[in-house]
DNA sequence: CCTACACCCTCTAGCGACTAGAGGATCAAG
DNA sequence: CTTGATCCTCTAGTCGCTAGAGGGTGTAGG
């Protein structure tokens, strides 16, 4: 394998990463450190471009650096068991889920908001409450939002 | 209002966030400077339990601490004119469905990583392999997930 | 051959929204 | 009067990048 001969800014294009970003990923340790041409350039293969497509996959399904680099490990040993893959997949679906739940809970209170006609004052605003009772919360919601749970 | 007389550690308690927490959105503004004792300590009332639920809950709702802010004006002011109140909550609206659609995509597509059956090794797992292949995806999922995006 | 310009390199700093810890003051209980 | 919990301010670290400085290189046209 690794037919091709790749610049970070090819692989860049292929996977729809920015530059940086892949940098960074090698950095800490989802890509392999590559090889290099006389004048110190990065040079990548085909293989990179599948790791890097999954990476960015992954990343966009909302799973964290932590995650990707325990699936990448996973998929880099065929011969483990996938119950390791199919937890964390459950796990990303319980958080989405999760957030949708209470984000439909908030919309239709705020749908409530604006269909509420109202002629001069705001009057019985209950955004508030919805986000301040708890008890109004479908499910339990753990964590606070962060980048990757997002 | 403002019957009792908290200190920061027993809102956090209350509230459910952590102290350092609570400061920071002083800092912020989110939350109004307090009153502080003889020995500059802060003192909180009910109405901060309920705005700080209020905080914790759009956070973990994913909004940005800008649009939390909105919000917490739109429900701290009854008497604001009803178009810049309906305006503020069809941007807030808009927002949350477009959350909501982003998440039911990826909702989607992780039940389907998860219901393919796999029962053996990461050779076979689907959820592997749909991360390797974007081809695999039914919707679209382009965008990366950010915070605001979430 | 020279120049222009796109690309590459490393390095540091910044973002949002906190969290963690240092180093010190104060309070309430025993 | 001491102990330990809590409070104060301040700085630095976290995550997952992104942006920019300041420089080297590779290639295409004139």
């Amino acid at each position: 394998m690794q037919p091709a001969s790749l610049s970070i800014g090819t692989l860049a294009r292929l996977a729809d990463v920015k530059v940086p970003a892949i940098r960074f990923y090698e950095v800490i340790g989802l890509l392999p450190t590559p090889h290099r041409t006389d004048s110190n350039r990065r040079i990548y293969g085909s293989d990179d471009v599948r790791r890097l497509s999954f990476i960015k996959h992954a990343r966009q399904l909302g799973f964290r650096v932590d995650a990707v680099r325990a699936l990448l490990a996973l998929s880099d040993d065929p011969d483990r068991p996938c119950e390791e893959a199919n937890a964390l997949a459950a796990e990303q679906l319980a958080d989405v889920e999760a957030r949708i739940n209470r984000l439909e809970a908030l919309r239709s209170e705020l749908r409530r908001m604006i269909d509420a006609a109202c002629n001069g004052r705001t009057g019985d605003c209950r955004v508030i409450e919805v986000l301040g009772d708890h008890d109004l919360c479908a499910d339990e919601h753990g964590q606070p939002l962060t980048l990757s749970s997002a």
